[in-house]
DNA sequence: GATGAATGAGCATTCATTCAT
DNA sequence: CATGAATGAATGCTCATTCAT
């Protein structure tokens, strides 16, 4: 996906280094506060370019949200698939939470805010493709265990909740907070704590 | 507490109606997404007027979020006192959150935000005295449970991830992506899993 | 002139404040950056009690201006009827004019500035009749030694040029440029100087 | 001087355009009473235009100083040059301030005024060079004459007022007073007269 | 594809003035 | 007379977007 064969490769990079300026100032600055010049300053390309690129400012937040919402899906349900079991599942799933918005601290700043609606351009279809792949990866590993009774029997609200809550509210502290500053030691407590409260009564053999 | 008397009730009440239409507008728009214009038409004040009460912007947005804040950490301080064993706070204050966000929406959405810093002026010494007198009043009563080993022994932003994450992340499904409709169920299943998450191996005798 | 009688003595104090305090501001902002606000600072008069006393902002300044003018002018005509002759005239009047800015410092910043027009109100009758007595005490001085030769015969236009010009020149580099410090040594040097270009053919017995 | 390459015609020309709009606002009605929409209407140029081109109203006007402060200083330089004897330059550095303020009165309302630190930015580097440039240029030639007994010695404070002051005050009554409407008639005067205040005991041999 | 000058609707904020208390 | 809340027209400035080169 999202092949760069020689012809285009200066046009490919020339976008790249567009979406990853316009990141950067979504994440240092808000959405709403960043300016079309902003963009242009940190990317090195001009406005017209900007717009040959990306139609328009709505346009150019969906795309940078896209490629990050991407990553972050490709690697959750990366972990599910190689943690199938639902204890070895939340343990992952807490860690990879955790260590991804560390490592990718603007993609963090910017996805995890609390409504995206008002800023983004959300006509493309790939939004659609790409929840829909997301929630049937989830959802079909998270029902499979609620049936088997690893996990209690809740609400995917409810559920979603208490597997992603605690993550999101700690890189909340970690991003905006300065209250917490060391993502590793978190890991494995938030880890179990979340385990302990999705846990059914049945216990895996392998668990 | 915040007495109006006679004197200055009309010019109170005039300065309470443009924070609570600040606050509709916040809470349906954004903050940076306001108008001056927005507030003025719903607050039935004129331009003028809300500079008078506010000298800007930022500092209206500040006043308005010290409300709500206030109002928030008051209840959830209140409910502490009244249930102060570990157990039952945990659950008292889960099912605070949610009721308060979901009786209280325009508060619930505007102060759940994750980032305020950018449009807020925080000048105003009243931010400290606040968030001080809550945390200290919160931590007392999580220290000593911790203590004694009714809650397992973490730091204060993975026990803050844990206890308030699930409401936030919850509330953020009500209010912004209509996944979940009815926070009465969810209050009870919450709460028993927080603190499942939270309680440590000494129980209490009352509980 | 302008008795104050026990009666308002309050009234007229207040009176005065407010014209002291809009002359101070007048005098560091310039009368145009000049708010209604700055002077009720910096009389501690109200709003309500400032356009009490005078109806409009540009009401207010003509107020200013009369009053600087008036004592302006007064010393200029005593220091004529005192120095009768040419050339003490013109010797007293330059001292007196560098001597009185310097010891009125925002008087002189506030009257001496090049355009009045834009900012007063001019409709009083007492304009016209100040500048009238002014004028005319003025000129039949200048007249009586022209006619007699103590003075070269020239336009009024020229005449006050260069009486007055170099005064105007020193003041402004004093006030403005920080270009000169002492006024005193000055005051001799431009008083000869202004004398050599301003006199006649004919030397008086007495000078 | 300042060449316009056919690249940058189209951009420089409406640069020009600009600050002449500005000048003849300024000249008009007052730096500070002129609104941006008076300079959009006058110079044809847009609101967005006017800030691409200047960043703010103050830039804006300290351009336009800067260009007619140029102008005029280097006609006086000019004049210098070709006058360098005492007498012969005082007169033609008399008769040319007159004239070019009566050729320029735009320039001449706008730039000598009495202050200008209000409303210029003043953060330019070119301030500082332009005024360097021309004090070196003139003191030279003053000090020349002052060691030789040609001009007598005095302040350069003195010296800028007795020399400047009568032609200021000149213009001040062409321009804002209408007291005088014949500048060429007063340019021999003056010039005579300022000399005589000027000039030392050492005649030259050509005057 | 790239550039950046031009556009103008939109917005925050200011400030003289009024007037009820 | 004093006060200061209220008013809203006026104004500087921003910024997304277009388009000629």
């Amino acid at each position: 996906m999202r092949r760069i064969d020689s012809k285009n490769k200066g046009t490919e990079s020339r976008r790249r280094d567009i979406i990853m300026a316009a990141l950067a100032c979504f994440s240092q600055k808000n959405v709403s506060e960043t300016r079309m010049e902003d963009i242009r300053g940190m990317s090195g390309a001009s406005i017209g370019s900007i717009y040959h690129h990306f139609k328009s400012r709505s346009k150019l937040a969906a795309a940078v949200y896209i490629e990050g919402i991407r990553d972050y899906q490709d690697g959750v349900l990366a972990v599910i698939e190689k943690n199938p079991d639902a204890r070895g599942g939340v343990i992952a799933i807490v860690s990879f939470h955790l260590t991804w918005a560390r490592d990718h601290p603007d993609w963090g700043r910017f996805l995890f805010q609390r409504r995206h609606a008002a800023f983004m351009d959300k006509t493309e279809a790939e939004f659609a493709a790409l929840n829909r792949r997301f929630f049937d990866g989830v959802s079909t590993w998270v029902m499979r265990h609620m049936k088997s009774g690893r996990f209690r029997k809740t609400s995917p609200g409810v559920f979603i909740s208490l597997l992603l809550g605690p993550c999101q509210e700690y890189t909340r502290l970690f991003f905006f907070e300065n209250a917490v500053t060391d993502i590793d030691v978190a890991i494995s407590e938030i880890g179990e704590a979340v385990w302990r409260s999705l846990k059914g009564g049945v216990e895996s053999k392998t668990n």
